[in-house]
DNA sequence: GTCTATACTCCGATAGAC
DNA sequence: GTCTATCGGAGTATAGAC
């Protein structure tokens, strides 16, 4: 049936419902019953095919991850030194823009000493774009590549708070635009 | 009895306690039982002094926002112009060697649409910073005042994570002394 | 001590795909 | 006719606010 290509699967509906609930409300006072009946599906449905909350938790992590990973890569693929300085200023911008949920509840999870923290680490897969941007930095004869990029990386934490407060995105091109301006020769 | 000087009495027990546990676990995820066991109180005595969980948290908010009005007010304070900018890069770390734990649960609130978030917003108290911020830039003649104003509060945001992350306040220092550098003429 | 909310279990019933 | 996905609801145990 065409149905198929249009009407999201329930698992993906818990999916798409918990984390919306997860980031907007925080992980311990979402509750499995209003989940289910968000997304219109019986409670134990969400036992059936995530175990526990905490599975449901793990499985909302792991897709995230794997949706952002194609912003850091045009990163990490880019060859000219002051491009890849542009782009990872881009980045919050893109990836909130695209998961901003995702991104919140990482914060969110990330913002407090609990279980959660150490599984769900995201701040590994943002080293090798680390790295890259500490070797443009060096490639550029920055005097000091290792603070600088330390710098950015600071700035850009404080940029992404700020995106996700904001409901129109837009409004935060200006800054962004500034922020590569001081980087453009 | 001279130990009512050293002794703290039960009501700033809990309440010392209480924002331990709700700044590093987390308010919904903090017990009344387990803070009474901690602060060596009865449980009751929590309801008695501060009638529910969410008065306990609102005493702690108040508490520590009249805490840091101090360090505001030795930028809002300042009259030289390059000092009001020296000045406010040094405000997270001050904050936070002082009140790290009132500061990290400021945090974790504001990054929750908890019911909280608008009734602790601590961003009002941070506007007469800001502002004195953008006069001090323009009284330097920058040439954006107002971008390098919201440029300047996006870095220390981010600064300030940092800066909660750390055990040891003095890893900073070289970059607090780097974004100072960038605006010593 | 009380009462409610919540995570989680179990199972019989149903409807659709093959 | 079987298999799979799901429902709906009864039920348990425990934690937590008060």
């Amino acid at each position: 049936l065409i149905t198929h290509f249009f009407t999201m699967n329930k698992k993906d509906s818990i999916l798409k419902i918990a984390l919306e609930l997860f980031s907007n409300q925080g992980y311990e006072n979402t509750s499995t019953s209003l989940i289910a009946k968000k997304a219109a599906v019986s409670e134990g449905l969400i036992f059936r095919h995530f175990t526990n909350k905490e599975g449901l938790l793990t499985e909302i992590m792991n897709e995230g991850i794997i949706k952002i990973q194609p912003f850091l890569d045009t990163v990490i693929n880019e060859k000219d030194a002051e491009k890849v300085i542009l782009k990872v200023i881009e980045l919050p911008y893109k990836i909130i823009l695209s998961e901003k949920e995702f991104w919140k509840l990482q914060i969110n999870i990330k913002s407090q000493n609990s279980k959660f923290k150490k599984d769900f680490d995201t701040n590994k897969y943002l080293i090798p774009v680390y790295l890259k941007l500490n070797q443009a930095f060096s490639d550029l004869k920055f005097e000091n590549p290792e603070l600088e990029t330390q710098y950015l990386f600071t700035l850009l934490n404080g940029l992404t708070l700020s995106l996700i407060e904001l409901e129109n995105l837009n409004d935060a091109k200006v800054i962004i635009n500034y922020i590569q301006s001081k980087y453009k020769k």
